[in-house]
DNA sequence: ACCTTGTTTTTGATTACTCAAAATACAAGT
DNA sequence: ACTTGTATTTTGAGTAATCAAAAACAAGGT
């Protein structure tokens, strides 16, 4: 059984190859876990012994196939765990990240998948952040784009917000950019570095153009 | 924050207080916890150092009122979890102890109230145990007796199985002597140490008097 | 080629938890 | 009081995960 620590470790691992594939450095391992560079030396070095990850000295590592396994399981119990922590239990979505956390490394396989199947077998998590199924396949991804490279004018819906730090998340939650709703992208000023968008409601938001980068749109 | 370790026999204690009141002898804890003599001793020692335990050199340990109420605390999250792995997630009752032995010390407070909340703040697990509420207090027990002490045909409902070892609880699953059977005691043979029950549906069950001294019953 | 800067690795310690096995204390029985 | 058996404590050692601080390396720029 791996640990809990060894779990956020292989998670970490998968996230980072997820968004910027190729060899993850070690530098993003401390950066995600939190901890000193040489803890991650150490820790890396005893999962590459037990063949989860390759280890290229100096260079990073990279997910073997196990190990990736395992880190797909535990990102789908993150998800699903979320998921069930906003739509059964009510909590706020924005505040659910922190409790998976904890959660993910204590729901056994069997729990999970009578949670999955509660939530009728979600492919999204709150976040709009995708599920994989129980064999570690991640569903085909519809075309979205980041709020600052889509087309203006068009009816848009939010898909997928890709910070997950509490005080964006807050931010999202109040001006009401959350996963689901409608907006159009009016205009953007490359100068002043602002986007303008209208919501479902008819407010407008301005946001700059860096941030807009963590909000993913697809067509309405 | 008390790790999952010292929660484990913070738990332990309080269950043998309550079975047996008095102070808590080394052995009974190396029993529950499957650790050998000397790991209870140095565990002790470092909680009594944290003020979470009185250690009586030789006899034995007793909760401190902060230990008491921590462990009050993680029976608190370990029964109302059973509750909602059996109601919410239709597990089966007689194996959701070992699931629920994981979960108690992910859960927060927080997701804790939740879960409470959704299932009506309930005063019992699925066992029979009683839930304490989220300041430490047990609700006050109706007058019960064990099978091998009750009074001879009369209505009975049992309400509460003592013993949560695996065998056990698939014993009772089987033979339908499971928390809410009503039931009716026919005769006891102190001879042979044998006692016949009727069940409901008129079926006919014996047992062994030390076993039936683990099954709780109150009037129907 | 040399020096600077930033990343990674090594080394030496620490904390929490555990075991094995030897030493000690206690209670009871003759 | 002496012996015996059981419960408890001590001692020494090991594993997993961590930190601090020093050392090694890689890559560029002059």
């Amino acid at each position: 059984m791996a640990s809990s620590t060894v779990e956020n470790y292989l998670k970490a691992t998968l996230l980072h190859e997820q968004k910027a594939d190729g060899i993850v450095p070690m530098g993003a391992l401390v950066e995600a876990l939190g901890v000193v560079p040489g803890t991650v030396t150490s820790m890396v070095k005893a999962m590459a012994a037990q063949g989860l990850l390759e280890h290229e000295a100096r260079q990073g590592v990279r997910l073997t196939p196990i190990g990736r396994a395992l880190a797909v399981g535990v990102l789908r119990k993150h998800r699903l765990v979320e998921t069930f922590l906003v739509r059964t239990l009510k909590m706020d979505w924005s505040e659910v990240h922190d409790e998976a956390e904890a959660l993910e490394h204590a729901v056994s396989d069997r729990v999970l998948e009578r949670i999955s199947e509660l939530l009728g077998h979600p492919t999204t998590d709150p976040h709009g952040d995708p599920i994989p199924d129980a064999e570690g396949n991640f569903a085909a991804t519809k075309t979205q784009d980041s709020l600052d490279l889509c087309a203006l004018d068009q009816p848009l819906r939010v898909t997928r917000i890709l910070d997950q730090t509490q005080e964006f998340l807050a931010y999202v939650q109040e001006t009401g950019l959350k996963p689901g709703a409608k907006i159009r992208v009016l205009r953007r000023e490359p100068a002043s570095g602002v986007l303008h968008c209208e919501l479902a409601g008819g407010t407008e938001v301005a946001l700059g153009l860096h941030i807009a980068g963590k909000i993913i749109v697809g067509a309405a």
